[in-house]
Formats: C-alpha cells, sequence, structure tokens
DNA sequence: GTCTATAAATAGATAGAC
DNA sequence: GTCTATCTATTTATAGAC
C-alpha cells in the first residue's frame, strides 16, 4: 500500500493525488488507507524515504574504480535513481521537495548525512576552518532527468553523465580559486 | 491581480493555492479573478514566466568582468533570484517545475533559449559534431537555495556563490574528459 | 480487517445584481 | 468592472455494518 502510495504521489506529486486514487492503485478501498494512517499527510509522511538502497550503492560504488569521489556519489545516485523498485520513492521525496516542507527536510537531512559520509571516504579537505560547499550535495540534479526532462540529459547514459558529473563534483570539493 | 497570484503560488505552490486566497492577496473578490482569466489554470499559466529583467541581467553580467561564461550565468540569475521584484515569479515558476508540465516547459524553453545564447557570446566550443552539454543551463540551482534550503546554500552571499559556481559551470561547457 | 455509506468541508466555476 | 450568492463537483475523513 505503501508502494501504491509512492507510485501515485511520485507520479502526480501531493496536490495531484487523492486518497481514492492510491486505494485504488493498491487494490483496496478508500476507506482502508484512513483506517491505517489517519490522514492523507500522514500517509504522504511514511511514503516520504531515501530508499534504503541508497547507502548501499554508495558504498558500492566507493569500491569501484571510480577516479574521484564526486564521480562515486554521482554514480551510485543515477544507479538508484533508474533503479525501478527505488525510483518512485525518489521521485516523491524530490518532487514533492518543491512544495512540501517534509519532503525537502527528507533531501536536507539525506545530503547532510550519507552524501556528506560518503564524499569522505577517500577525500580529505584541504584548508582548514569552516569551508563552504555548496554543492557537496546534489539531490536536485535528477531535477534536470526526470522532472523538467531538458534535452539531452534524459537520453544520456548514466555511464555519460557519470563522467560529465564527476569531475564538476570534484571541482565542487576542491575550488580552483575559493573566495572563502 | 497577475503579481497576487505569483506570489501565492510562488509561496505555497498550484494545488495549495486556491483562487480565493489570490483574490484577497490582490484585494478583490473570487469572482473577479474568474471573471479575467476564466480558469485558474490559465491564470496560473499566465503567472508563468522568466522575468523580462533576466536576459538584461544577462547581458550586463556578460559585459562585466568575470573570467568565463559560466561565471556570467551564475551571476546573473543570482542577481535576478535576490531581486525582490523578480523573486515571486521565478519562485513561481521553479517550484512548479515539479508537479506542473507547463512550469517545466518554461524553463526548459529559456534553458534552451536564452542561457544558451548567453553563453555562447565569448565561449567557443572546441570539438564538432553533436555535443552534449547536460548542464549548460542550471535553472535548478536554486532549488538548493530557495526551496531545500541546504545549510550552507542559503547563507552564502551571492559574490561567494558565483566564485563557486562560476568554474563549476565552465568545466560543464569544457569537460577535462569528454564521455561522448 | 475490509467495505458501504455518508458526513463535512473546500474549491472551482457561473449567474446575475449593481 | 466589481461584488453577492450559489451551484456543483471533489475530497478528506468518519461511522458503522459484515
Amino acid at each position: 500500500m505503501l508502494d501504491a502510495a509512492r507510485e501515485c504521489f511520485a507520479e502526480r506529486g501531493y496536490g495531484a493525488t487523492s486518497v481514492r486514487r492510491i486505494a485504488e492503485t493498491a487494490g483496496v478501498d478508500q476507506a482502508l488507507v484512513h483506517h491505517f494512517y489517519g490522514t492523507k499527510e500522514k500517509l504522504f509522511v511514511n511514503a516520504l524515504e531515501i530508499p534504503l538502497r541508497m547507502p548501499e550503492a554508495l558504498a558500492e560504488a566507493a569500491a569501484g574504480d571510480r577516479v574521484g569521489p564526486g564521480s562515486r556519489v554521482a554514480l551510485a545516485h543515477l544507479r538508484v535513481w533508474e533503479d525501478a523498485s527505488a525510483h518512485p520513492a525518489m521521485m516523491t521525496t524530490l518532487r514533492s521537495a518543491a512544495t512540501h516542507r517534509s519532503a525537502a527536510a527528507v533531501l536536507r537531512d539525506y545530503a547532510k548525512g550519507s552524501i556528506r559520509e560518503a564524499l569522505g571516504k577517500g577525500h580529505h579537505r584541504r584548508g582548514g576552518g569552516t569551508a563552504h560547499h555548496p554543492d557537496r550535495h546534489n539531490p536536485d540534479r535528477p531535477l534536470t532527468r526526470h522532472l523538467v526532462r531538458l534535452a539531452p540529459v534524459p537520453d544520456t547514459s548514466p555511464q555519460e553523465l557519470t563522467a560529465r558529473l564527476g569531475p564538476v563534483i570534484d571541482l565542487h570539493l576542491d575550488p580552483v580559486s575559493p573566495a572563502a
């Protein structure tokens, strides 16, 4: 039933998704949804998540032969996004981040936690002090790929995207001319 | 009245914004809104736009002393986003892009047109053929700044962000190791 | 546990007075 | 042009039967 919710939310967003539609997708009655989750909002919050597969993918990528940490993180994200079973949850969270505080919070916490940790492995900061890395996280990249669908991003292979994004994120981590 | 619409849409998104609320913000009656725009959808489409100030800002930035084309575009965007009068329109368009096709289309067309043109000035492609530049456009950057609000992005000055983003976009334009 | 029936609220849209 | 009043549809949510 949560899967049905994620599928609907991912496709149409929170507002345009009715509890009735979720129930129909799940093959059950609308009242049953309320019976379990109380309100639509609670169901939504329960549907929000970064798939558990994500940390796993990060670990996999870290063990690979990618050059820098940026490439590893980019690859891990692309893998999970392309994975059919993990896609709805990612999509729900990202799509809703634009209009729902809870969803934005999930993305933010994830970026603060998992991604930072993953980038930490194998990457050592150069200078001391409180460095600013506005793009250490990159949860908004799939916006271009899966929502805005600006060519050629949607039609570019994960491999190529990885090759493109990797060096860029590396540059974010080690800016050529730090302004701070 | 369009301004009121943009203000509401920018703040709460399409779904959570009622025509009644827009009317109230504009200081008029709800029926008047329908009288002019017919449906909520039509009003919404009319409210969608990339402010006219944007091309102007791009031109300004192009005339500046910024190093590369990436820096110029980054600076122009940040300027418009920080501008109070232009902010609601940008915010409405971006926020709605996640759930509304029309909004996504506005962003996409803008990226295809204005940004590409602005980047063209002073930048010459290296190889021939159909090059892939997945991030030539960067309309999704403000997602991090204005929606997800992941620290430290919201609290970083436009100047510093420009210094950070510029070299990155330059790298997108001239990848170190093209995979194509 | 699962569904039927329905309550209660809200929103989009229209007709018509002034 | 602008507002009052209202219609209609849809949705969330609940009460209660089986």
